[in-house]
RNA sequence: GGGCGAUUAGCUCAGUUGGUAGAGCAACCCGUUUACACCGGGAAGGUCAGUGGUUCGAGUCCUCUAUCGCCCACCA
């Protein structure tokens, strides 16, 4: 017998008229949390886990295209695993993002003529949680949007209660280890942003700068910084330099220099590279890496130049307190008055700015908080293969470990030499920040009584006890993610069950950044790794190819794209064709062949519906189809197989194109004469059959496109009352 | 300077251990009384960047080159 299908069906599918109720429905039955999958029995309850955790989108923004791609294939991994049995969880949160919060917030003050910097810390700190929470907010509804199965019951932020406990006690347990300390070493300053980087934290522009050479006594030394030159008193040349082989190390002689007369000292020292320049150079230990190596090297003194306003220091003499931008000029022309500069010639290079506040890094030496990465320890527990509770570890030690003996995999493979290779070079982590937006560091000290770390002073009524006026790098805290999300530091069954997690998917752009620091503090804190695998996903292009920019505004907004073609064809349009570690080159008509697609499975629904029944399993046996039933089988294991190797690119387009050019070319066309028929001797057969691969055709399909798939389900349950209530719990391979 | 990736149909890209080149989009021809024109059918389109090699056989493995992209380091 044959039904009409519901109304709806007669026209196109319009796609946001369903997502809009669907979402709700799922997390109102709260099938995202694997608990209450094992209530209802859609999970055993020592089914294989399957856990993730969603990286935690900056508070500073709304949704784009790069979130876009990372909901969709984690929720393809995740919806694939609950409806294949396993415990699956998927936890939200977001990222408090100190610097780049901090300075939109400011910027946005400043717009308004109030000056940040000068309004007391906790009402700054307000403003700053303030649109932060409204952003948090803005960001959880678009991460709905995208059909992402998260369960929200879990949800954390990185500034909540929760983390703030979980951060104080990672400090205390690395300071008490000893690798935490304070200490006076050169760090990169950002005069704009008024606080500290990680090395991370940089950005190199290239630029065309004049390039000097100055006689400096005998000798002539090159600089594209005159400014900083005014405490030069050390002269370094290379050992094998045969032009300077009548100077030994330590010879002093006077000159001429910008602010009259000085003592030199020569140095001889291997890094100098004697094709540069003159090989010769003067060096500034305070304001320039390099320089202070050589300086430690040798024992040299160091003086500050410059201050963390980017402003000249009385050594300046006559360029006190001149912006280093305006006196370089001055100088030159001073140095040119006493006929000092040999030549000058344009000269291109890189210089260092700030990621957040694009401002220019001017190094410094301060007192900060470090990682130690290179000390020895003690691993209390470890469940590390390869190493023992107990044994003496480094970080940098437990990082190469891990990632070397396969614990954690990478994929693409290649990033695992692309992540070695920043291991090998990595220096102690300064985590200290001067913001105030961030997990202040738990550090008081009382001049009497020491030091302590905890949240809260050690005693309120004793006032001498201060904190440490500082936050730590946002990363800190996120590098706790895989962890302080399940309950860390208490010992909880979420603890146990679920890590560690199985799978991180992510931007290749954060490896060191975070995937890194999740392996330091996973493995030093708790002994375990943080994930098993790395899943990283591709870098969004524009369809020709180019740069996602605000100003060539060529981007693809997703939430723009929902409107006009809906999230299952973007969901769609994002996994096809974008295999990890690849770049994606997205453009709305890609999209809009998936829209098409959509449209394609609305009408195969319309016409499924229609002939519609339960379908009966002995019935089907004897169908003359049966050849269908294990070809669909076989492509639902292939897809299966496919999603398990992380080749979603692949699974995606073998359910399109068996859905398409299988399912509703050759299948449909064959069976719709018999089914016209309702005399015809294989009509029942046909209807039974029909169902049956429909029915599947929903389920190997929803993992891509779960709203139009878990819509038509909701249609196909007023036919068949014992499906389960929702596709998104049905099983894969039922 | 070091490393990685890419180069396949007009465009965007697949091509799993080497065995006669694939998809989507665009363009071309034909076809609309009931699942769908957001469609169906058909045809067309490629010395797989170049070079040398291994092999019975190379888009696939190895050499070198070119172009593009990315990452890391950074020299005063």
């Amino acid at each position: 017998m044959k039904q009409q299908p519901p109304q709806e069906y007669l026209s196109g599918y319009n796609a946001v008229e369903h997502e809009v109720v669907l979402y709700p429905e799922w997390e109102a039955a709260q099938i995202f949390n694997p608990e209450q999958n094992i209530k209802d029995g859609v999970t055993e309850e020592n089914a294989p886990v399957f856990s993730m955790v969603l990286p935690p989108p900056n508070v500073t923004g709304i949704l784009h295209t790069g979130h876009a791609i990372m909901c969709t294939v984690e929720d393809v991994f995740t919806r694939f695993h609950r409806m294949n049995g396993y415990r699956t969880l998927w936890i939200p949160g977001a990222d408090h993002a100190a610097i780049a919060t901090q300075s939109k917030v400011e910027k946005e003050l400043e717009k308004k003529g109030i000056k940040p910097r000068q309004l007391p810390r906790e009402e700054l700190f307000a403003k700053i949680q303030e649109y932060a929470m409204e952003s948090k907010s803005t960001i959880q509804s678009q991460l709905r949007a995208m059909g992402s199965s998260l369960d929200w019951s879990r949800e954390a932020f990185t500034l909540d209660e929760a983390r703030q406990e979980a951060v104080v006690e990672a400090f205390k347990r690395l300071y008490n280890l000893g690798l935490i300390y304070q200490g006076e070493r050169i760090v990169n300053w950002d005069p704009k942003g008024q606080t500290v980087i990680s090395d991370d934290e940089i950005i190199y522009k290239e630029e065309t700068s004049k390039f000097y050479e100055l006689q400096y006594g005998p000798f002539v030394i090159g600089t594209v910084r005159p400014e900083t030159k005014f405490g030069d008193k050390y002269v370094v040349v290379h050992p094998d330099d045969a032009r300077y082989a009548q100077f030994n190390h330590g010879d002093t002689f006077e000159c001429e220099w910008i602010n009259g007369p000085i003592t030199a000292t020569v140095i001889k020292d291997d890094s100098i590279d004697m094709e540069f320049g003159t090989g010769a150079m003067t060096i500034t230990p305070w304001h320039s890496k390099v320089d202070f190596e050589i300086a430690n090297r040798h024992n040299l003194e160091k003086e500050q130049i410059i201050d963390t306003y980017g402003k000249l220091l009385p050594v300046a003499g006559d360029f006190a307190g001149m912006k280093i931008s305006e006196a370089r000029a001055k100088i030159i022309e001073k140095l040119k008055e006493k006929n000092l500069v040999v030549s000058e010639k344009d000269y291109t290079h890189n210089v260092a700015t700030a990621e957040r506040t694009e401002g220019m890094v001017e190094p410094q030496i301060m007192k900060q908080w470090f990682v130690a990465v290179e000390k020895e320890f003690v691993l209390e527990h470890s469940e590390i293969d390869g190493i023992n509770s107990g044994d003496k570890v480094t970080l940098k030690g437990m990082m190469q470990h891990v990632v070397n003996n396969k614990s954690i995999a990478m994929v693409p493979e290649r990033y695992e030499a692309v992540y070695f290779s920043w291991i090998n070079n990595l220096h102690d982590w300064c985590i200290s920040r001067q913001i105030i937006y961030g997990h202040r560091i738990p550090v008081w000290t009382h001049p009497v009584k020491g030091t302590e770390i905890s949240l809260v002073s050690p005693d309120a009524s004793d006032t001498e006890w201060s904190q440490d006026p500082d936050t730590l790098d946002t990363w800190f805290s996120s590098a706790l993610w895989t962890f302080s999300t399940l309950g860390w530091p208490n010992t909880t069954d979420d603890l146990k069950i679920y890590h560690p997690t199985s799978m991180l998917e992510t931007g290749p752009d954060i490896l060191f950044f975070w995937v890194a620091r999740m392996i330091l503090m996973s493995t030093t804190l708790i002994g375990q790794i943080p994930f098993k695998t790395v899943y990283f996903h591709g870098t969004v292009y524009d369809e020709k190819g180019r740069k996602i920019s605000k100003s060539l505004g060529n981007g693809i907004d997703p939430l723009e794209i929902r409107k006009t073609h809906g999230i299952d064809a973007l969901r769609m349009a994002l996994t096809v064709g974008n295999p990890p570690g690849s770049n994606l080159n997205l453009g709305t008509d890609k999209v809009g062949a998936y829209k098409k697609y959509t449209n394609k499975l609305w009408n195969i629904a319309r016409f499924c519906l229609s002939y519609y029944q339960k379908p009966d399993m002995e019935v089907i046996s004897t169908s003359p189809w049966g050849s269908y039933v294990a070809e669909q089988q076989e492509m639902m294991n292939t897809i299966g197989k496919n999603i398990e190797n992380h080749k979603i690119y692949l699974a995606a387009e073998e359910a399109y194109h068996y859905t398409w050019h299988t399912f509703a070319d050759k299948i449909i066309e064959e069976l719709k004469t018999v089914l016209a028929d309702t005399e015809h001797a294989d009509y029942e057969t046909a209807s039974h059959t029909l169902s049956y691969l429909f029915k599947n055709l929903l389920t190997m399909n929803h993992v891509f496109m779960p709203f139009i798939t878990e819509k038509i389900w909701k249609d196909v349950r007023t036919l068949n009352d014992d499906l389960p209530r929702f596709l998104a719990i049905t099983q894969w391979n039922k």
